[in-house]
DNA sequence: TATGCCGGGGA
DNA sequence: TCCCCGGCATA
């Protein structure tokens, strides 16, 4: 547990090392992007500034322009490429010529002259720049054509010409935005602490490939992700919002960062599972979610599973990062029921349906308390795991009296038994320091045992040995108890004077807990 | 490392 | 059944 802790742990930190900070963004840019889903980033994911879109000087000329015009919508303004348009960008306005006018989204690509990059946003941001009496060069060809942008008539444009194009261009744009947004923290920078950056990197090269190296900037893992993804066809990862197929990936939670989070899953999907000791027991990971209770091998796909089927859209912000987490669980079961349970559920296949093995257990996990806040869950795993326990037939009826009330040879009176398989198991919260071993005698596999046995249909689970309650709880490991013993009371120079039991190396029986 | 004790085995 | 001990878990 402690490798697999440290490594969680180790991710966390890496994770808090992920710079998709508040991005401070002071400027008029920065403050409403997070808020604003609609909100563009500059295309190519590039951290480059966003526009404010909510600037009162920028919206507020260009709706009484176009009303002025008579228009009736603003969105319904067309633009064509080349057209001259200012937009509020950077804090400043600045020109720009059109690229593309998506109507679907109603976004518009512009090109800035002066910053030499390209930005999307919506139309209704944008106001023709022969309004402004901002014309310097405009190209005359396009002059009719920005006259007729005045009216929201999309028949006087080629519309369905450009539409597939673009609406296919936007929802690439569309998507790298999202990604940039959840993925590149520097999006959310200051337009000026970027500018420079951003606009030499536009110039230099293609945009679209700019996405990737930008990706780099903000966080060397994050590339590895998506950057390879980067190009033109796919580059969007998955955003649980705009993209909720993607839910499938586990690794789209939108506000984290995605290398990270790709990275040591990636190691992790490879490596064996932990701790295996030396009774064949095999870590496996469960789902805690209320009536799931899937068992899967890996941490990965329990992660995905918790995150694409559980939590999922809810994953929005930052304080819900990761917290899949905490939502399953070690557990640790014989190799051969481990097998059993992982076979039928790969890691890779998150589905719903738990596995067959594991179902039978979900019961009793799903009476476990929804861990929803950490603090919650940072008990040891008994809080979780044993509480509902007593209710089991074995827990009740073998206090550990029973125990006591053996004679000196009462451990002889206990035929030695092997669960053979079984979810018998302890479980630890995954961020929890476990046990160090789940011993076959360990008290805690002995409530697991009880914890297996209320299971309704016994016939299907008739590889679990049905084992007497009595032995159950006799065979269950003494918890080392306060008393002393008659080593200690004696020493071992009067081995003599110990009880049998201790003489024997059994269970004190003198001096009973 | 010391202790407690389970599981197993020999007598 | 008595007795012992290897080995494991735990403090």
């Amino acid at each position: 547990m402690a490798s697999v802790l440290s490594r969680r742990l180790g991710k966390r930190s890496l994770l808090g090392a992920r710079v998709l900070g508040p991005s401070a963004s002071d400027g008029p840019s920065g403050a409403s992007l997070p808020l604003e889903p609609q909100a563009e980033v500059p295309e190519g994911a590039a951290p480059q500034p966003f526009l404010a879109s909510k600037d009162p000087p920028c919206q507020e000329q260009p709706k009484e322009v176009l009303k002025a015009l008579g228009t009736t919508g603003l969105q319904q303004v067309a633009f064509q490429p080349g057209q001259k348009v200012c937009v509020w960008y950077g804090g400043q306005e600045c020109t720009g010529l059109v690229e593309q006018h998506s109507w679907a989204e109603d976004k518009v690509t512009v090109w800035l002259l002066d910053q030499k990059l390209q930005i999307c946003c919506r139309a209704e941001e944008i106001w023709l720049a022969e309004l402004q009496g901002v014309m310097p060069q405009v190209p005359p060809p396009e002059h009719g054509a920005q006259a007729m942008a005045y009216r929201p008539v999309s028949r006087n444009i080629d519309v369905p010409k450009r539409k597939s194009d673009a609406v296919e261009m936007d929802e690439m744009m569309a998507a790298m935005v999202l990604t940039s947004l959840s993925c590149s923290p520097v999006v959310q920078s200051p337009p000026g602490a970027e500018a420079n950056f951003s606009a030499s990197r536009v110039v230099s090269g293609d945009p679209w490939k700019e996405s990737g190296d930008v990706s780099d900037s903000g966080s060397s893992t994050t590339s590895g992700h998506w950057s390879g993804s980067s190009g033109i066809s796919t580059p969007s990862p998955p955003h649980p919002q705009a993209s909720p197929k993607y839910l499938g990936d586990a690794f789209g939670s939108p506000q984290t960062d995605h290398g990270f989070e790709t990275d040591p899953d990636s190691f992790l999907l490879d490596e064996p599972a932990p701790r295996k000791r030396k009774n064949s027991v095999k870590v496996m990971y469960k789902c805690l979610w209320p009536n799931c209770g899937k068992v899967l091998r890996s941490i990965v796909g329990i992660k995905r599973h918790v995150k694409a089927l559980h939590l999922g859209d809810t994953v929005d912000s930052d304080q819900f990062k990761r917290e899949e987490d905490f939502y399953y669980t070690e557990v640790q079961m014989k190799e051969e029921s481990a097998v059993a349970a992982a076979v039928p559920s790969a890691p890779g296949t998150p589905t719903a349906e738990p596995a067959p093995t594991p179902r039978v257990t979900s019961p009793s996990l799903a009476t476990l308390p929804l861990p929803l806040s950490k603090a919650q869950t940072s008990g040891p795993e008994h809080s979780g795991l044993e509480s509902p326990l007593p209710s089991g037939a074995l827990s009740k009826s073998a206090p550990g009296s029973f125990w006591h009330i053996q004679a000196d040879h009462a451990y002889q009176a206990l035929p030695s038994f092997q669960i053979p398989v079984s979810p018998h198991i302890y479980t630890s919260i995954s961020w929890a320091a476990a046990p160090a071993a789940a011993s076959p005698l360990s008290p805690v596999r002995s409530r697991s045992l009880s914890f297996s046995e209320p299971q309704p249909p016994p016939a299907a689970k008739s590889h679990l040995i049905v084992t007497s309650p009595p032995r159950a709880q006799g065979s269950a490991r003494k918890a080392r108890g306060e008393a002393k013993k008659c080593r200690k009371v004696y020493g071992i120079e009067h081995r003599d004077q110990w009880c049998t039991a201790c003489r024997w190396k059994k269970a004190c029986q003198r001096f009973l807990d």
